[in-house]
RNA sequence: GGUGGGUUGGCCGAGAGGCGAGGCAACGGACUGCAAAUCCGUCUACACGGGUUCAAAUCCCGUACCCACCUCCA
């Protein structure tokens, strides 16, 4: 069984041929860091999380390295709105960033490039695009530099584009293009309306970098002239990863091998998605669900699909998520020894093209199964089928005793011991009254904690609680 | 105008020529003092109109509707 994945450059779901045996390459596009994220911008962090695990499941070694957009025309207007640093306002939302990944376990890549730091490596590769006649600095003085689209050929491949077709961008202002659909890899200094910490020195004058080079040149240089993936979100494919495409090849760079874009999470109406927006942001949706759960919602969608986010869609899930963790809970205290393996029908999915939809259906029969086990008590088939359930679990991210979801735990914890001493009072006195039969009695007892939100199952080890 | 994707049951969401993904909800049954949880069962869906085929949700043609992208400065 081989991998395959779909490789939007050729529309084509193919098997995975590393460039070397054993190893795997993957530069993916990560965010600009100008404002907070929200549930859309890491979907496509979880999407290629679950690649890079996937892989390392199957024995490679993986080098991810995703890069952070520090710098761009963006994070400057929004610093000069709010009067801040345009360099302390790309640290804080980096931070910002950090802490939504880690609360639904996007493992750190090996590698985590800003643009800011690779100016030298940036104008390397400028320099090369000048020297093969692929690009040109500006002759209006500006301190541009064009990537000169007409002298590359193939420019359009990747989105399957003509350039004669591609609409000309109507209002915008030539200056110094040779083709209106020449793209900037560098832009001059404005001095008038950009601080001054946002210009380097280069040959062109004073400057900073086009927003699509960064990513051809920090890929050169951690992943080499050619690498295995390259990943982002699809809004990305045209411009960004066409420009990165013609920049790195026209300056004699094979560049990526596969091109794998994930679909965008979407809000209802119009109207609707304005009235979201700021519910959407990652820490206010971890107010409704935990980390775990938004990433199963998102796992259980496949990576090239568009989902309508809803609320109410994401309480499903959540709930769908329960009934493995709860078949987790109660097979933990019933079986010994257990080991991890991976279920045939499993990676069959995940091989397709990380069909995690499919994948998810095959924890579920396994803890259906695990249920249906659990009536007889400890039992070798039990035992393998929460050995496939933690392993299925661990290869999505998705394994609740994993340390990674432990963040914050401490306030919990004191508070789970203080509500179970006052309610442990409570099912004493309801067990007594049960045993007495006096059902009137323990009924009254169990709503009285129901109303205070603590739900009450009776299991054939005694009573249990949860927070509803 | 160009490029790409989509429309699946009450809801979410897979599948991509035959063999009923899975979850949530609902209903019936088992279990339970009653519940809850769990298990078993029920709900046979693929936008519309044609066509190909022994067989179409899946392939082909057409129609409708929806979405994304079409370049710094925005």
């Amino acid at each position: 069984m081989t991998l395959r994945l779909h490789d939007t450059a050729t529309r084509e779901t193919r098997d995975f041929v590393p460039l070397q045996q054993g190893r795997a390459g993957i530069y993916v596009c990560g965010l600009t860091v100008q404002s907070e994220p929200h549930v859309g911008h890491v979907r496509s962090a979880v999407n290629f999380d679950v690649l890079r695990r996937w892989l390392a499941a199957t024995g490679y070694t993986v080098d991810f390295i995703r890069n952070v957009t520090d710098i761009d025309d963006k994070i400057l207007a929004r610093s000069a709105e709010q009067g801040v640093h345009w360099y302390a306002l790309a640290a804080a939302m980096k931070r910002e960033l950090d802490k939504a990944l880690a609360a639904i376990n996007v493992l750190p890549p090996t590698y985590e490039p800003g643009a800011t730091g690779h100016v030298p490596e940036i104008l390397e590769l400028i320099e090369q695009l000048v020297a093969r006649g692929h690009a040109y600095a500006a002759e209006d003085g500006s301190g541009d530099v064009y990537f000169d689209v007409r002298s590359w050929p193939a420019y359009g491949e990747l989105t399957r584009q003509k350039v004669e077709d591609m609409e000309p961008a109507g209002d915008a202002d030539p200056r110094g293009k040779r083709d209106p659909r020449d793209f900037a890899l560098w832009k001059g200094w404005k001095q008038e309306t950009e601080p001054q910490t946002a210009a380097w020195p280069s040959p062109y004058g004073p400057g900073r970098p086009g927003w699509h080079i960064e990513c051809s040149a920090m890929a050169g240089k951690y992943l080499g002239p050619a690498f295995d993936i390259h990943g982002g979100g699809v809004d990305l494919r045209f411009p960004h990863h066409e420009n990165e495409q013609a920049q790195s090849r026209a300056a004699g760079r094979p560049f990526s091998s596969y091109w794998l874009h994930n679909a965008w999470i979407t809000t209802a109406g119009e109207k609707m998605s304005k009235s979201l927006g700021n519910s959407l942001l990652v820490p206010s949706v971890l107010e409704r669900v935990r980390g775990i759960e938004l990433r199963y919602y998102m796992v259980s969608a496949h990576y090239r699909s568009h989902v309508e986010f809803s609320f109410e869609a994401l309480d499903e899930a959540a709930k769908g998520f329960r009934r493995i963790e709860d078949f987790l809970d109660r097979a933990s205290g019933v079986v010994g020894g257990w080991f991890a393996s991976l279920p045939d029908a499993f990676v069959q999915a995940m091989d397709d093209d990380l069909g995690t939809p499919a994948a998810v259906a095959v924890i579920h029969d396994s803890v259906r199964e695990g249920n249906r086990l659990l009536v007889d008590g400890a039992s070798d088939e039990l035992s393998q089928k929460f050995g496939e359930v933690i392993a299925m679990l661990d290869v999505l991210g998705l394994n609740p005793a994993d340390e990674a979801w432990a963040n914050g735990a401490d306030d919990d914890d004191k508070l789970t011991s203080v509500i179970d001493a006052l309610v442990q009072g409570l099912l004493a006195e309801r067990t007594a009254a049960r045993e007495a039969k006096d059902w009137a009695r323990a009924d009254a007892i169990r709503d009285q904690i129901k109303n205070a939100g603590v739900e009450v199952e009776d299991t054939p080890a005694g009573p249990k609680w949860t927070v509803s």
